[in-house]
DNA sequence: TTGCTAACCTAATCACCTC
DNA sequence: GAGGTGATTAGGTTAGCAA
């Protein structure tokens, strides 16, 4: 599925976010949210970043790379799992977890704009440009990334599309 | 140098809103 | 309903850091 083969991955991680050192403590708090489930709501991703003090996105991030370990493990031993694992694929906190979801963010025009014209100058900022920005239009830099995300992903589609056009019509 | 893992990426999909 | 778009996911890559 998804490679980074994109023509600007370099500039992407010009300025990456400072990476977290979670100490045991906080460690332990997420093992246990994650036992009890690997998709948590956004309260409960709120609640925990409350708790150990830190920002919501790094739950986000903890609980994504989580999952992703947890998959790779259960996949080479399918017997035997992570220590963290009670392990029963938890599909009812999935469906849970999407009735939780964060509050759909409604961008202004203005917003927009600042965002579009960001995006024209570089799509890929790094998180010093992101923070300025989320400052600049009143939201979380993780609104920003998001925003960001979903731009490259629709732009790329985009340009696939006119490049097919010509195909098509032969 | 290597293994672990936080940060970040794309692609697909879901969910909600507007027309 | 269709289209637009924010939110979330899986699964892959990059890079910092401890051993």
């Amino acid at each position: 599925m998804a490679k980074n083969n994109s023509p600007h991955k370099t500039t992407a991680r010009n300025h990456r976010q400072s990476r977290t050192k979670f100490t045991e403590d906080q460690l332990n708090i997420l093992i246990k949210a994650f036992n009890q489930t690997p998709y948590p709501g956004d309260a409960t991703k709120e609640k925990l970043a409350l708790e150990i003090n830190t920002e919501e996105s790094r739950i986000q991030i903890w609980f994504q790379n989580r999952r992703a370990r947890h998959q790779v493990q259960k996949r080479s031993k399918p017997e035997k799992h992570l220590e963290a694992s009670q392990d029963q694929d938890h599909p009812e906190e999935k469906i849970h977890g999407r009735a939780d979801r964060r509050c759909r963010t409604s961008y202004t025009s203005s917003q927009l704009h600042t965002l579009i014209t960001a995006f024209t100058k570089n799509p890929y900022p790094g998180i010093n440009s992101r923070e300025q920005l989320a400052k600049e239009i009143g939201v979380p830099e993780s609104r920003v990334q998001i925003w960001f995300q979903n731009r490259r992903s629709r732009f790329y589609v985009q340009k696939k599309g006119e490049l097919d056009e010509p195909l098509e019509q032969k």
